[in-house]
DNA sequence: TTGACATAAAATGTATACATTTTAAATTAG
DNA sequence: CTAATTTAAAATGTATACATTTTATGTCAA
């Protein structure tokens, strides 16, 4: 039987894999039927996905699977760009090399995992992002970058797609650590900014694309 | 009988006023208990709370009343600060007329009902923002306001004694209005950054004299 | 046909009951 | 007396049952 703490992670890995339609209506008791458990449990974790992003309330019944869009994509780019460097920037001077090590062992784990599904693939990259900025001591700014890491990972699939992703993306990431290495922040924070930049730039491409076809 | 809307307001507002003391740690059943409605409806405004910031996770059973600290104080405004004057750039070349008008209105109501509780001159305060941020086409970057603007909301207790808020905080509300009706969206920014900020002056004085005292 | 109203079906909200986990107390060995 | 283990109490998680609300259907009058 599953639990709470399981419907959770299925319920979201099958949203991500569009397993769910987006912009498909889902009821308490489709859902409760489908994964076998009670409506109960499906209620705590239709709201906690809805806090989240992943669902959205749909009148005053049922839920909504969200959507994706090259407009939202591009939103939460800016929001990233907005936040991101600002942690980076307060978490670089308290940054361990012991953490630095950490994110190094981050980057070799993704550049040896090639074959790893998007969504984990996507799970180890926040990791680093967030290990560099969970020095910042700013718990309320890391709690948003946690919820737009979230809807950033509902793309994943997406991404998968969209980007070659990988190569640029780990050339940036290694540029990263080596000036974080140095003390050099403000050139970190401008590498963090275009590397953000860069990886929605291809995804929004892609969105355009594919929504026209 | 207390239905989940209703709880959820009354306890939120009690957290507000401090019936339940800042630190304190609650259980399921003595909510549902003190307030006379079943654990279900507390599990839910539980949640919700908690993603909201009112509650947070205590152990493996218990929630824990939010604290106050003049460093969450200084974060939150940081982080306003980082997103408020975003949005009302976006925001400020969408701005209707009629959507000035009711702006002005609020001012209008808060000018002139100054016996108002503290949590509602607050709501009224939020509504006078959030409206001015409405047009800026950009979901996300709303939800994230709001999010943050309950934390404020938290500190809305303290603010009633701390400051004096209503003077200096009226006359910055109306330069606002006014130079967004003359399209001067940059000076606008500016002064919607120095109101936060002043705002916050007064409050994180006010938090450190109490701690120490 | 259309639109309003009544009615039935379905979905959600809430309460109670039971199962599991967690916490705290009590007991006992060292 | 301390610390570890056992045991009881309390709190939470989950399921079922019932109440209320919402949605959809169908009927009838204009």
């Amino acid at each position: 039987m599953l639990k709470k703490q399981q419907l959770y992670q299925l319920l979201k890995q099958d949203i991500q894999l569009q397993h769910w339609a987006p912009e498909q209506v889902l009821t308490q008791q489709q859902l409760a039927a489908h994964y076998a458990v009670s409506r109960i449990v499906v209620r705590d974790v239709q709201q906690q996905l809805m806090s989240e992003g992943w669902l959205s309330a749909h009148g005053k019944a049922g839920m909504q699977v969200a959507g994706f869009s090259a407009a939202e994509a591009e939103e939460l780019c800016l929001l990233r760009l907005q936040l991101e460097p600002l942690a980076l920037k307060l978490a670089a001077p308290a940054l361990s090399f012991s953490q630095l090590g950490q994110a190094e062992d981050l980057l070799k784990q993704l550049a040896a995992q090639t074959a790893l599904p998007a969504y984990q693939r996507g799970e180890l990259n926040w990791q680093f992002h967030r290990l560099l900025y969970q020095s910042c001591g700013k718990p309320h700014l890391l709690r948003l970058l946690d919820l737009l890491h979230q809807q950033v990972a509902r793309y994943l699939g997406y991404q998968e797609q969209a980007l070659a992703y990988t190569d640029t993306s780990a050339l940036e990431h290694q540029q990263l650590v080596a000036l974080l290495r140095t003390g050099n922040t403000a050139a970190a924070c401008d590498v963090l900014t275009e590397h953000i930049s860069n990886a929605n730039v291809l995804l929004v491409q892609y969105l355009k694309n594919t929504k026209g076809a």
